[in-house]
DNA sequence: TAGCTTTAATATATCGGTAATACGATGAGC
DNA sequence: GCTCATCGTATTACCGATATATTAAAGCTA
């Protein structure tokens, strides 16, 4: 039976596994908040949803459990990771600790074509209006290529597993929310502008504010 | 990195899932060397040496990537991680720096039952055999101890996870090797003692002594 | 003989079905 | 009226089988 009969649009998707398509899809659910935080996910129901077996939903789900997103219940399925405003609290110190660090070593030994990529990904962010929800990407790139010269690995896959623990957050309490009486552009150009001078005191300083001035404006979100 | 807190009753394996049972046996089985470093994880070999189907370790498999000790290959399965010189030093030194930062948090906040079960545990560690396969077991107990009181269960989490990669490398160095030279009980006390004293600074630098020293040693093994 | 194509063999990814288990409603017992 | 046991239903965890993909080997042109 032929399993994806269904020819895709374009069929780029067609060679990509389809555990992985659907722990994409999962994940993307589960940040931007479409399955709220706390809800079961049943096998069953995601069969169908998904047009898949089971067998890639419980192997998605597995890999999700590792990132956090996802609490396995032993032996009565799993459910959304559920969210708090200590929760999110923790996330935050830990982001701003483990950040800190992979920008200090990035910026230290960041060569002339780390300086390069990060000033392409900061253009398309900012050629992207913020309500284009590819700007979401195109951020997420920039804050990835602040740290990527970086040489842990494992350090960077910590700091994005923070990334997007951090950015539901951000989802759950509502895109329409905006900062008042701040201007996000320029503290990335500033952020941008002192890891590209190799300042990483300023840079890390400036960063850390940044982080800490949306998870303010969130704890309090969260608290109520 | 453990399910957290598994009440091992004897009879617990019946009513355990035979997932974790397979996820614990190819975690151990992988950190030990048991089964070396890149060697091809096939679905249809394990089914018979586990005794279960596909399923179990399919879900063990994924959830063992995202503890990076399997490396999955698009479409062509899995195989046990890779280890290298490389990324022995970056674990080292990022498990320095993350377990600093627990340490501190950790006896910042530390109360009197958290000194007790440091003890505790560090009494069951001396009390042991260093032959016994059970003195690793008690040696991660109690270098997780010394961070419990730690209010990040994310940091924890990251800090479990950079002890099973550190210690692959131990077991994988041969356990005969001892270290000459050094009193590997001594610096356990050393730490032990300047934790009890609550005294941060002095526990950190015996700590992060401890994990150089041992650090030291393996890079040799490893860059040959 | 080298390079390319086809074929065969091996292993992976996935599906459908089944037994076991947990949850919830119902009703007996106190 | 409330608690607790029981039964039916909803789900899960799992296994066997199938379809697909990858690799290796053999067969065919130039």
């Amino acid at each position: 039976m032929n399993k994806t009969t269904k020819i895709e649009a374009d069929d780029a998707t067609k060679s990509v596994s389809n555990t992985q398509r659907v722990y994409e899809d999962l994940r993307n659910r589960i940040v931007t908040g479409t399955i709220p935080p706390g809800s079961k996910l049943k096998v069953e129901s995601l069969k169908a949803t998904l047009d898949t077996g089971a067998s890639p939903i419980r192997e998605a789900l597995s890999l999700l459990t590792s990132d956090q997103l996802v609490e396995r219940l032993d032996q009565r399925g799993f459910r959304a990771a559920e969210v708090s405003a200590d929760h999110f609290r923790e996330i935050l110190k830990l982001r701003c600790a483990l950040e800190e660090i992979a920008l200090r070593e990035s910026i230290s030994l960041a060569e002339s074509d780390w300086e390069e990529e990060l000033v392409l990904v900061h253009h398309r962010m900012v050629r992207t209006p913020k309500d284009d929800p590819v700007f979401e990407t195109h951020h997420k790139a920039f804050h990835m290529a602040l740290l990527s010269a970086c040489a842990s690995p494992i350090l960077l896959r910590f700091c994005d597993q923070l990334y997007d623990l951090n950015i539901r957050y951000r989802y759950l309490a509502g895109s329409a929310k905006s900062y008042p009486k701040r201007d996000v552009s320029k503290e990335h150009e500033d952020i941008m502008a002192a890891a590209v001078d190799r300042d990483a005191d300023a840079a890390v300083s400036k960063l850390l504010q940044h982080y800490t001035r949306t998870g303010q404006f969130l704890v309090e979100h969260f608290e109520s």
